[in-house]
DNA sequence: TTTCATTATATGGTATGCCAGAAACCACCG
DNA sequence: CGGTGGTTTCTGGCATACCATATAATGAAA
C-alpha cells in the first residue's frame, strides 16, 4: 500500500551571502600560512566582490565582522589587510586560552559524566605508547582534540565562542611548536595527569595542571618561536 | 616672549560614520536597562538612520558588529532586538570573568610595581571603615574600579579586551547585586586580602581568591537573580 | 638627473534604490 | 461570526553609483 503521507522536508535554510562570504574569507585565511614570507596579505574588496559573485555591501559587513575579531585590519582609504599578529599578541593569547581552560577543567570535575571523562581518557591513551616519531601529524590533531574536548565538555558555550576565535591565530603557532618530539612527549605525560586529575573529581588539581600545561607552551613560544 | 614653536594638535581624527554609529548604539543600549519590563528592545534600521542622520549602510555595518558582540539579533526581515540575555548566558559570562581577572591577578604580581600594588591598596581602603549604608552608590564605582585596576594592571590588552566586551552585559547584573550591604561588607574583606596577596607577590593566592570572589558573585546570581 | 607640484588612479566610505520575504490588514465567502 | 485567501505595508538584504582621500604616475622646472 502506498503511503499517502506527505514527507515534508525541512525546507533549505540558504544563509545569507554575508554571512557565507564571513564563513568563506575565515576559511580562506585560516587555511594560509599567514606567517609565511610569501604570503599575500592584502585584500580588495572589488577584486574579491567579482571573485564570490557578490556586490561589495555583503562583503563589506563580512569583513567588518572579520575586523571586529582581529583578523583583519582596515584602512581607510589605503587597503584591507590580514593581520600578523606580533609575538606579543600571541602570548596574550596563549594566557588568555590558560585561563579559560584552566576553568573549563574545572567545570568538567563538576558537570561531566563519568563516561565522558573516561571518552577523554581514551583520547589521551590513543597516543600513550605509541611512537611519536612517524605519527606526529596524528599526534598533533589528537592534541587538539583533547584541548577542544576539555572546553567542550565543560558546558561552557561562551569558553568555547572564545577560545574558538583565538583558534585560528594560534593554530599557526601549535603546529610550529608541537613538531618537537620532546615537547609531544612531556605533552602527553600532563594530558595523562590531568584525565587522572578529573577522575577523581579534583577540581583544583585539574584546573591547576591545565593552566601549568598551557603556560608551559606560553614559555616556549616566548623563547623560542620569532615572529616578529 | 613669545613661543615660536608650532603648537602641533592632533589632526581631528574624524572616525567613520560606522564606528561612530557603533559607539552611539552600544553606549545607548548599555545605558538603557535591558531588563526592564518596559523596555523597547525593537530597533528599527530606517528610524535609527534619521536620527543618526547617516543613511543606512554604516548603520547597517555598525548593527551587524553589534551583532556578532551579542548585543543584538538581526532577524532577516523581521527586525532587529536588542538581546536579553538568559539567566545561563549571564552564569557563563561571570565564569569567563573569574577565569580572566584571576589570570590578571597573577599576572600582576608577577609585572606591576610595588607603586602599582599600593595604588591597589588605596582603592581598597577608600571603602575600609566608612559607614556603607550612606555612600553605596559610591562603593559600586569603586568595587568596579578595583576589578578594572587588576585588569590594567596586568598589562594583557586581550584580556581588557573581552572583560569590556562581557561588561556591558554583566554591568546591570552587579549594579542589581552590589547594592545589598552585607555582600559589599564582604566583598571589602575579599578586596583586602586579594592585594596583601600580590602585596607579597604570592600570586597562586592572589589567583584563587580573585577567583573565589568571583565565583561567590556567580553563586549568588544563581540563587537569587531572578531574569528568564 | 633630480625634485616637486600636478594629475590620474585606486580604494574604502557612504548614499540611494530596488528586491524579496514576513507580517498585518482586509475583503470575501461559508 | 469565523476563517481563508489575497493585497498592502514594513523591513532587512543586496546591488549600484558616487564621493573623498591616499597613492601612484606624470611632467615640468631647476
Amino acid at each position: 500500500m502506498v503511503r499517502a503521507r506527505l514527507d515534508i522536508q525541512p525546507i533549505e535554510e540558504v544563509q545569507s551571502l554575508k554571512s557565507r562570504a564571513y564563513d568563506a574569507l575565515k576559511a580562506a585565511i585560516s587555511a594560509m600560512n599567514i606567517y609565511d614570507d610569501g604570503a599575500k596579505l592584502r585584500l580588495d574588496e572589488r577584486a574579491l566582490s567579482l571573485q564570490f559573485g557578490v556586490s561589495r555591501t555583503p562583503l563589506r559587513e563580512a569583513l567588518a565582522q572579520l575586523e571586529q575579531e582581529g583578523l583583519v585590519r582596515i584602512a581607510p582609504r589605503r587597503g584591507i589587510y590580514i593581520v600578523r599578529k606580533t609575538k606579543a599578541e600571541i602570548l596574550e593569547m596563549i594566557t588568555v586560552w590558560a585561563a579559560l581552560e584552566s576553568m573549563a577543567a574545572r567545570l568538567v570535575t563538576q558537570v561531566a559524566s563519568d563516561d565522558e571523562i573516561a571518552n577523554l581518557h581514551r583520547l589521551v591513551d590513543t597516543f600513550d605508547s605509541a611512537d611519536l616519531d612517524s605519527h606526529m601529524g596524528e599526534y598533533s590533531d589528537a592534541n587538539i582534540r583533547f584541548h577542544a574536548a576539555i572546553i567542550a565538555l565543560s558546558g561552557c558555550k561562551l569558553i568555547a565562542e572564545i577560545t574558538n576565535g583565538l583558534f585560528a591565530h594560534v593554530r599557526a603557532i601549535r603546529e610550529r611548536t608541537i613538531a618537537e618530539q620532546d615537547r609531544a612527549r612531556r605533552s602527553i605525560v600532563d594530558h595523562k595527569e590531568i584525565v587522572e586529575a578529573m577522575e577523581v573529581r579534583n577540581g583544583e588539581r585539574a584546573e591547576r595542571l591545565v593552566r601549568e600545561h598551557t603556560l608551559k607552551l606560553r614559555a616556549h613560544v616566548e623563547k623560542y618561536v620569532q615572529l616578529d
